[in-house]
RNA sequence: GCGUCGGUGGUGGAGUGGUCUAUCACAACAGACUGUAAAUCUGUCGGCUUCGGCCUUCGUAGGUUCGAAUCCUACCCGACGCA
């Protein structure tokens, strides 16, 4: 018996794109879905209420920041991570290998999973060997990857199979294999060698998972990476697609990480849905932007999950909207007595005004960053909901053009 | 009335003869953010600018000095104390 089911539903003719169904121990995901991040078991300022409320079908928590926070086996004993965070819908949580990256080579360095190269903060030199002098909290080693905690210090040795320990703890309905996340100011040397790596901590996690009961409620997710080479994008959509158990076992989906020049994303999407089978799903890793989903989508992605409608609106009150992006604290929105947006239906546009939200961020009252994240996550949500639909409804590009004329304008 | 202390850029508050348009914080203004080291971070914040500078500011008015936010005098204002 499979943990997750996965039926597509209907195809974009002539491309990669597809809606399906994804039925999970907790529920049914209608795909393609946009995938709520709660990285420490809260999506910020949210409840599971509001999330639900907002129209979140799935969350996905993080393996490495809930193994140090309060840790793995607290939550197995809380009943698990559903229980523990009173979500009970479908969940997934990340096996920890982006903060191989996020900790390690990107440390300090202000990169993260988009790189700007017209950014001259973000001229960073190539890196061609572990060691650059550069101060990090994680190292990269073949077997595992050590971490010192961000948060007191103390020093931690993951490996796939301790990732897979952590994930079976948590109890999420998706899990990932442990990988290794590359910049793409590596050369294409070192991609190789952290893509071999990957491969092999992906045979590990498939092995591990595979040996356990949780294999029968949990799925295991393979992760390709590959950076923005095509012979090692396609070579790792393959690989993964075709690795098996010593029992014979398969990944139940895939998840296709890396960090990309904004430029790079789309063919690297494009090169990995070409090699995997059609009949499982996919998520696009940590990609999220208006322009990123309609492409992801476009090109057969059927889970994305970003921090961006949460962190922006937190922050500094940086908005979703149909006409592009709006920042809440600017001068201008202290007497405008109107929604964010008049024709949105979410709990913050249909009760309060940007006179209010822009009062609430100016006095830093919490309230702004939890109404803010309430409209970014229902705008982000309901922008993959409409492009499913409009996939049933063969209109995607109809509504694809559209959107973007109003939004990047 | 006498005495003491004090008046610095939107605010608080450094500075006590040259390196002062004046540290710093806050506020304000603008920006960044894509598997969350993030309720974080960056820039601007007297005026003008051909971006090299130029001009104007430290209660007010004088003065000393090559040079003053910094020293002196008078005045104005505030707090406290004594009458």
């Amino acid at each position: 018996m499979k943990p997750i089911q996965f039926t597509i539903t209907k195809k974009i003719p002539n491309a990669l794109g597809r809606a399906g169904v994804l039925e999970t121990p907790h529920g049914t995901v209608q795909t393609p879905a946009f995938v709520s991040v709660g990285t420490k078991a809260t999506v910020k300022g949210m409840t599971p209420e509001m999330l639900k409320d907002m129209g979140g079908q799935i969350t996905l928590c993080n393996t490495y920041h809930l193994y140090l926070q309060p840790g793995d086996e607290l939550i197995a004993r809380a009943g698990g991570l559903h229980t523990f965070m009173g979500w009970n819908g479908p969940m997934m949580t990340d096996s920890g290998g982006f903060q191989v990256f996020s900790l390690g080579a990107a440390y300090g360095k202000g990169i993260s999973k988009v790189l700007h190269p017209a950014e001259p903060s973000q001229q960073i030199p190539e890196r061609s060997s572990a060691d650059d002098g550069v101060p990090r909290l994680a190292t990269v080693g073949n077997d595992g990857v050590s971490f010192r905690s961000h948060i007191d210090g103390s020093l931690h040795y993951i490996t796939p199979e301790k990732s897979m320990e952590i994930q079976h703890n948590l109890g999420a309905d998706l899990i990932f294999a442990f990988d290794e996340c590359t910049s793409p100011t590596e050369e294409r040397r070192y991609q190789e060698e952290a893509l071999m790596r990957t491969h092999a901590w992906a045979k590990r996690s498939l092995e591990y998972h595979h040996a356990r009961p949780n294999a029968e409620r949990q799925a295991l997710l393979g992760i390709v990476q590959g950076g923005r080479d095509e012979e090692l994008r396609r070579r790792s959509a393959r690989e993964i697609s075709l690795m098996r158990s010593t029992g014979g076992a398969e990944f139940d989906g895939f998840g296709i990480g890396g960090s990309f020049e904004k430029d790079d994303l789309h063919s690297a999407v494009q090169w990995v849905n070409e090699e995997l089978p059609e009949d499982k799903p996919r998520h696009l890793l940590g990609i999220g932007e208006p322009e990123d989903l309609f492409m992801g989508v476009e090109n057969g992605v059927d889970l994305f999950d970003c921090v961006a409608p949460t962190r922006n609106a937190r922050s500094t009150g940086t908005l979703y909207t149909k006409e592009g992006r709006m920042r809440i604290m600017n001068t201008k929105y202290r007497e405008d007595f109107t929604p964010i947006e008049s024709d949105c239906g979410c709990y913050t546009c249909t009760h309060f005004t940007r006179a209010y939200l822009a009062h609430l961020f100016h006095a830093k009252e919490m309230l702004g960053s939890m109404l803010a994240s309430v409209h970014n996550l229902y705008f982000l949500t309901h922008l993959v909901d409409q492009m499913r639909e409009a996939i049933i409804a063969g209109t995607f590009y109809e509504l694809k053009e559209s959107f973007m004329k109003s939004y990047a304008k």
